[in-house]
DNA sequence: CCGTGATCATCT
DNA sequence: AGATGATCACGG
């Protein structure tokens, strides 16, 4: 992706969220235009691409941290696909999971809390046969999740790294949580990254990733309908 | 190789 | 159709 103007970050969640809603109703095209950024003719192989125009759009950092996008704000972008019926498309990626040193790791302190606690949602008209030049912004939102919310993440969260801790990561499957799902991660089903239990003991497993349901992330979506922007 | 950005491809 | 498990590209 090339980069001849990239706009500074922002210095306050005010002028972060100004400068997001003002994205609203412009096109994917437009935005990568004035980037110069070109447009791929698909995700196939891009699948990443529109997560990445929007953070450079709002002056993010590089996406390779492991924390925010804005560091300084703690704030974390995510972009979001929506259908025809403007509820989310797939499930919402969040960060990777530690697979080693997970003893006596705390919600408070946990990874995913940190990039949950805060989030700007950037829709994105995601319906296949829209070109992807053609699609368009929808309203931001910056949510934090409530008492109910953060409730269920813990519970969710506490359970899979449970199971992790005692070494039975492999008894996991999407299936579980009520909103979090623990799914692969990795580049092929080949990966392996050394996983350990309690005892220190060690195994081999896939690398696995924190993802929201679509039927959370919509839930999420509703506020900007009770809170408009 | 690893974590970031996610969507794809397949099965139910 | 919707969800699950697998995969693509990139920078460090």
């Amino acid at each position: 992706m090339l980069i001849q103007e990239r706009p500074a970050p922002p210095s306050t969640k005010e002028e972060l969220l100004n400068h997001a809603r003002a994205l609203a109703g412009q096109t994917l095209g437009q935005i990568a235009n004035r980037l110069n950024i070109a447009v791929p003719e698909n995700l196939q192989h891009s699948k990443g691409w529109q997560g990445q125009l929007i953070e450079t759009a709002l002056g993010g950092i590089d996406a390779t941290f492991a924390g925010p996008d804005f560091p300084e704000l703690g704030i974390e972008l995510k972009t979001i696909p929506l259908d025809h019926r403007g509820l989310p498309k797939e499930s919402t990626y969040v960060c990777a999971i530690e697979l080693s040193e997970i003893h006596g790791q705390q919600w408070k302190t946990s990874l995913i809390y940190n990039k949950l606690k805060q989030v700007l949602w950037m829709p994105i008209e995601s319906e296949k046969h829209i070109p992807i030049s053609q699609r368009h912004i929808g309203m931001p939102l910056l949510w934090s999740p409530s008492k109910l919310q953060e409730g269920i993440l813990k519970t969710d969260w506490e359970e899979h790294m449970e199971k992790i801790s005692l070494g039975r990561i492999a008894e996991i499957t999407a299936h579980m949580g009520n909103v979090l799902q623990v799914r692969p991660k990795a580049a092929s089903g080949k990966i392996r990254r050394k996983s350990s239990n309690e005892q220190g003991e060690t195994k081999d497993t896939l690398p696995r990733g924190f993802y929201l349901r679509p039927a959370f992330t919509s839930e999420i979506l509703k506020q900007n309908f009770i809170n408009p922007a």
